[in-house]
DNA sequence: ATAAAGCATGGAGTATACTCCAGGGTCAAG
DNA sequence: CTTGACCCTGGAGTATACTCCATGCTTTAT
């Protein structure tokens, strides 16, 4: 077995992009646990966090809260949460998603139609992206 | 031919969900153009702007910065800009977007899994959302 | 014609998510 | 055993995106 060396912030910092500040306040925040400490009080991070990490990076990008996000992660068995409730809000989250994913897609649609005119055209009609929203 | 009434901020903000305020800074921003003014000063919308603000609601929803907003929309056509320049700069804000749709299907992907567990094992197992994260 | 509702401007205040000290221990290298 | 790099805490400061006045003119309804 592999015990391994203690990854220490300004480590996990580099490994994942993350401030060194940022780490801290989303220890604040409650969206990472509190990590192990060495014997002087330094934190002490391991895998799962390099990894909670990454994901906190790719949900903000994505548009949702440090809140929202907070919410995802704590979707597992939090013990007083029943299973029904947390197979709701997954399925609830899922759908939103979904939705976010469609409207992403009719955008970049967009782009493409655009960048194609760009090709033959000369593009100066009223904005394209604009234009497929007005018919909603 | 119809001329439409002028709609004025108060029509604006509630048929698009906008506060009044924040379309104004939206204005300010440069998001939105200056609207053509009454007789008396009051801005009088039309229909485009009303398709603008749901895009720029759209677009923020999906985590794009009013700034990220600002040039999706001045994509179209700003005269000094070539065309084979636009064309680039949409190609690239849709592979952008495609990473993103990626990402929140992986996201969603996860969430009904999850969803799915629940209906039968106790979910008490390490966060699933983190699993999925941890082989990339 | 007067009150209530709506709009205007300029500027101050707020929430979220960082970001940056100050002051002070820890640790590896020379 | 000191110098430089790293870490600690607590708290102040900043950027983005609103949000909320204060003051004053316009429009609508009674």
């Amino acid at each position: 077995m592999l015990y391994p060396s203690p990854m220490k912030i300004g480590e996990l910092s580099k490994t994942s992009g993350v401030a060194i500040d940022t780490i801290r306040y989303y220890e604040k925040r409650g969206l990472i646990p509190p990590p192990a400490r060495t014997v002087t009080g330094y934190r002490d991070y391991g895998r799962r966090d390099l990894a909670r990490l990454k994901f906190i990076v790719q949900a903000k990008n994505l548009g949702f809260t440090l809140e929202e996000i907070g919410q995802l992660l704590t979707l597992r068995s939090t013990h007083e949460r029943s299973c029904a409730e947390v197979r709701m809000v997954a399925e609830s989250k899922a759908a939103e998603i979904a939705e976010r994913i469609e409207q992403l897609t009719r955008i970049r649609r967009t782009l493409l139609d655009l960048a194609e005119q760009c090709g033959q055209s000369s593009a100066d009609d009223p904005c394209p992206i604009l234009k497929s929203m007005e018919e909603k």
